[in-house]
DNA sequence: ATATAAATGTAATGTTATAACATATCAATA
DNA sequence: TATTGATATGTTATAACATTACATTTATAT
């Protein structure tokens, strides 16, 4: 049932260009401005699949000639987040490039703290108890987050030798 | 199956010396230390069924004489939640007391955005969910945070009227 | 062409958190 | 009960994360 990405071996390269494709697409349907910082914000998430602070995407963005002061990532970090093109995770206070962006979702984030690799697994099960709840409470929720912290399969088998 | 506490009225006074006394009791059977900053610091989140910041906390404490440095708190929020006293709530950098430190829990933090009250709900579906993920994908989970942001019923009415 | 809205940029500052080190307190035992 | 080793408390300094307020540029729709 759940559907884990991440820690799984892909063609990156084309796991990246295909995800900004995507991105544009959705951007475009939706009628919102998919402008160049965002796009290289963007990128730079995929780039890696980890999670990356503000501070590390700014310092990317600088590089390529875009602003150097905080609110320029903080500003393409929260659009991405809002379109559903990346995660914030709280734990890390970081971000990840989302793994499903098509897909209606609440994200569970799975952050190995070996490799320090972040994925992402798309459990329906969780959502259903938690509207269940709103019955039995009368607490309506808007947005969940779910983030598990351990081992992943590589770093575990790393610690067997 | 949840069991939500923190939205629902009860005799507060009552609640936070009988949670303090099972603190207590309960550091005493694992051999720690219980020291005169670790209850005052729990006994600053018991008054509030509020997430509270690390720097509240170490403002509440420097009034009553201990030290003034952020350290201080963080040590005493630390212990906390090592022990299971009290959780932090990533999503708002805060910290709540723990409503059911007696059972073995992976928390559902419910924060509503009307009125900032945090409340806390054990729904033993979720572990298992996770638990059968491991099998699944390799990913061996150590601790699992769920977090979710809504309107609590008391804000819900409000808001109709 | 121009008005309007959206996006990008900066400066300044606020908030949260930790590292590194000094001192005091407790708990076991020689 | 004096000593010692471990734990806890305290401080200074600074790192890391985030936002507010305001100026400038760029896109879009008349």
């Amino acid at each position: 049932m759940p559907d884990v990405v991440g820690f799984t071996k892909h063609n990156h390269k084309h796991c990246v260009s295909t995800a900004l494709k995507a991105a544009q697409a959705q951007c475009d349907t939706r009628g919102v401005r998919f402008t160049p910082v965002r796009r290289r914000a963007l990128e730079v998430l995929l780039e890696h699949h980890r999670a990356l602070g503000a501070y590390d995407v700014l310092e990317r963005l600088q590089e390529d000639g875009y602003g150097s002061k905080p609110p320029i990532a903080y500003r393409a970090l929260g659009f991405l987040v809002e379109q559903g093109l990346a995660h914030r995770v709280e734990r890390l206070n970081a971000y990840v490039a989302c793994a499903h962006p098509d897909r209606d979702h609440t994200p569970a984030i799975l952050i190995c703290s070996g490799c320090h690799k972040v994925a992402e697994a798309i459990d329906t099960t969780q959502n259903s108890g938690l509207r269940q709840m709103q019955a039995e409470t009368g607490f309506t929720v808007a947005s969940v987050a779910i983030e598990a912290e351990g081992t992943c399969s590589d770093c575990t088998e790393k610690a067997r030798s």
